[in-house]
DNA sequence: AAATATTTGTACGTATGTATG
DNA sequence: GCATACATACGTACAAATATT
């Protein structure tokens, strides 16, 4: 699954899409970690800014919440 | 030795570059540790993530190795 | 044997500067 | 001018491995 690039929606957007679907998917199980930034960063070539973005809607939707120093962790399926 | 805070070369290139000079100079010694990431930091007044990123570069480059929870060691000078 | 300290690795949050559309 | 995006850098926090007391 990769972004557009070049696309007229912003990348933060897109990814925190992907995330999501990933997540309904099962790929991402609740309780378990989202990929950190730096993976974020290279399996979706965006910078550490955008990946930040993207996982801070997710915790803005109530989809995640962050442990400092451990990780974010999923804690909901979006709707 | 102090690095080049408002230059136009990332400090983290400053500072591996500084500690390949060390190594060369024989400052730092093959088979001796290099300083320690809070030393590092200390020293040439930059952040962990900064040092840490300098010292990847020389193991990056075969000049040093890391030995977990002992430190990084120097095992090359390198060209 | 156990608690403490040191060092590294990893990760988050934030800020600044620069470039592009 | 503003939003988007990237690179760099700071500070902080937790975990794992090792060393020390």
């Amino acid at each position: 699954v990769s972004l557009d690039h070049a696309g007229e929606t912003a990348l933060y957007l897109q990814l925190a899409e992907v995330l999501r679907q990933r997540i309904r998917a099962g790929d991402l199980a609740v309780g378990r970690p989202l990929p950190s930034l730096p993976t974020l960063m290279q399996s979706y070539d965006v910078s550490r800014g955008t990946a930040h973005r993207a996982v801070q809607l997710l915790i803005g939707e109530g989809t995640a919440r962050t442990a400092p120093g451990r990780g974010t962790f999923v804690i909901a399926v979006p709707s």
